[in-house]
DNA sequence: GATTTATGAATGAAGG
DNA sequence: CCTTCATTCATAAATC
């Protein structure tokens, strides 16, 4: 369709910013048709968007297979680990073997050495709270070193201290724990709130009442969604 | 019934999309072709159409799988535990393999597909105040699609909007000097149509604490799949 | 090169 | 609202 020059050129892109540690700035906007000659493509917000789409779709559809395979064949799997294999077996269409997948998704910011350097000390010192001011300082020393954006100063931050705290937990409530249980399990009371009106864990389980096919094609599907609005 | 044709055709259509993008730039997602002859890009109109068929097809999908459930969970089908068996058969392999419980006290609230559509569908109408009664409103015509409560509809336009904006900012001042940016708005003014478009998840309602799949995508279906009947 | 691990990123929820 | 935390997801890197 007429997206492929679109994705060719996010691809180049990813490939040549981000190997090296790079990427993760990108925006949707992208040059096409050479030099001088721009044109607005989708987002990376929009790419995203449709990616996670039509993953989901996927991955209905896969269910859907699955579940119809369940009830057609027996279930007389050996070793009984079906849903695994399954999953591989109808995921690999969607991995090429070239490496990448259908919609290529946003590579991860990757430290640089020196860039894992500087934050951890950062962290050891003043830690605790990187400010906004902060952030971009920090951003700005690192982009000296190669490709970051504040947004990977502020996750790395983030999931520095999650994690180590996390840590500490484990090993606090391992110390009496000699089970076969490799998970930690956090078995400290959170924050548990009761006052609120936040009970809604509960599963979606079969819902059997509104079960409802329009036999017709897209467009009652189109319908439903825009008759779902209020 | 036609959901078995249907089901057929759509794994065609899955196997086909994606295969044929496998050589040279091509990525599975549209790309028919592989070589680049049109430069054509997406209106901000057809990417809306997209989104809105690949929703409608999530939404037939989902639709499918109830239907589906509904009808594995009569006994009469297999022996009197038509339901628990077919959960066995997913479940299993995500649930033992850890060997550890199933939490199935608090876990957070993650949307269906439809839900998260509708969502959207709201939030991209302007209306960007949701008012208490208006989150009553969305959160009963929610229910229709899964478990909620206003409290996530709550926070989910709370979390929507804070980081819509935030990453406006950012992209703002990424791109900074570029002009293929047409302005968006004045300044002042703060609520505005909003750029961006959905983000799709998939959810899991059980946590599976080992996750073994790597498949990208897929095994978050099949973990949502097994927690699903559980 | 298939699995596992480590970790960057996304997001639901709480606090102020 | 805005910020922060906790949890989860996805993937690059590591391991076997």
């Amino acid at each position: 369709m007429e997206w492929e020059i679109m994705q060719q050129q996010q691809q180049e892109e990813v490939m040549n910013g981000t190997h090296g540690g790079g990427g993760g700035t990108g925006n949707g906007f992208i040059a096409g048709g050479g030099n001088g000659m721009f044109v607005k493509v989708m987002t990376d917000e929009q790419l995203e968007t449709l990616r996670k789409q039509i993953a989901a779709y996927a991955t209905i559809c896969e269910q859907l297979i699955e579940m119809h395979k369940s009830l057609t064949s027996h279930p007389e799997l050996s070793g009984g680990v079906g849903g695994a294999r399954l999953g591989a077996l109808y995921c690999d269409p969607f991995v090429t073997s070239a490496g990448h997948k259908i919609i290529t998704g946003r590579q991860r910011w990757t430290p640089t050495a020196v860039q894992l350097q500087i934050l951890e000390r950062i962290f050891d010192q003043g830690n605790g709270t990187p400010s906004k001011q902060k952030i971009t300082d920090i951003t700005k020393d690192l982009s000296q070193h190669g490709q970051i954006s504040e947004a990977n100063v502020y996750n790395w931050f983030q999931n520095r201290r999650a994690r180590s705290k996390r840590k500490q937990q484990v090993s606090a409530s391992n110390l009496g724990e000699s089970e076969v249980e490799t998970e930690v399990e956090s078995p400290n009371d959170k924050k548990t709130r009761s006052e609120d009106f936040q009970s809604q864990n509960n599963n979606s389980c079969a819902r059997t009442e509104d079960v409802f096919i329009h036999n017709t094609e897209i467009s009652s599907g189109l319908q439903q969604l825009d008759s779902s609005h209020c």
